[in-house]
DNA sequence: TTGTTAATGCAAGCATCTTTCAAAAGAAGA
DNA sequence: TCTTCTTTTGAAAGATGCTTGCATTAACAA
């Protein structure tokens, strides 16, 4: 995703572009590969976790990237460049993550919906090498 | 699963049951609700937390529990009392699981296979309330 | 330029899980 | 039963990943 429309999705909701947020955004957009909170700041030089986290869940909300949780619970992120749902294989070893074009959700929630379940979402990663 | 087969399980690969284990496997077999190491201890008269967490890690090892990963990482475990391979819809509330008789991963692991990824692994919940 | 509000950095805190290690308990044989 | 060997346990400390509170700073609209 372009800043310019970023700019104006933190316009609509009243929030502010700011270096630090400008700073994370570059960094997203320069690598394919998801990355931690850590990994950002790494990545900057002299940004707090602190910004980094609260920036990325800012993010997220806006629909600007996109989450994705590893095995054993740590979350990377990604910026949101395709604009349908989709899931990833993901590297164990180096966490590059590819797209799939294939999501089978509306099967299961189907089912779901069945069993009595409301406001259904769902998390579906395959993992590799 | 049975207590009995349970303790071949263990016998199979060098490992002894214990009282500890014993009183973790009867909590597991109580409930249809996946608990969490915390929630196991709690119902436990006087257990510490690492044994959970190591005994509940060699029961996933031996097959004789499954993990579910909750949405934030959380990791919660259940008796295996199916044999085939199947995934649940968990209620964010209460965490309490149903299984799903469906599992996309054949179809995705060819695609994922297709690209040069190999070991795959997946981790597919459904969450709703 | 000024005032309002959002955003930042720092410190501390929290939840979950892991490692280390000495002591205790189970299993097997004498 | 006693001995010995190995697994298992519990206690303490540590690691990891993420969150909260709060005083200060920076956006940006008027």
């Amino acid at each position: 995703m372009e800043t310019e429309k970023i700019v104006a999705r933190l316009k609509q909701e009243g929030l502010r572009m700011t270096k630090p947020r400008e700073k994370i955004l570059d960094v997203l957009q320069s690598t394919s590969v998801p990355l931690s909170a850590e990994d950002i700041q790494r990545d900057i030089d002299s940004i707090d976790l602190v910004t980094v986290y609260r920036n990325v869940e800012t993010f997220l909300h806006l629909g600007v990237v996109h989450r994705i949780i590893l095995e054993g619970g740590k979350q990377v992120f990604q910026i949101e460049s395709h604009s349908h749902h989709h899931h990833h294989i993901i590297c164990r070893e180096c966490h590059k993550a590819e797209c799939l074009d294939f999501c089978a959700a509306s099967k299961i929630e189907k089912q779901a919906k069945a069993l009595g379940f409301t406001q259904l979402t769902h998390v579906f990663e395959v993992y590799g090498l």
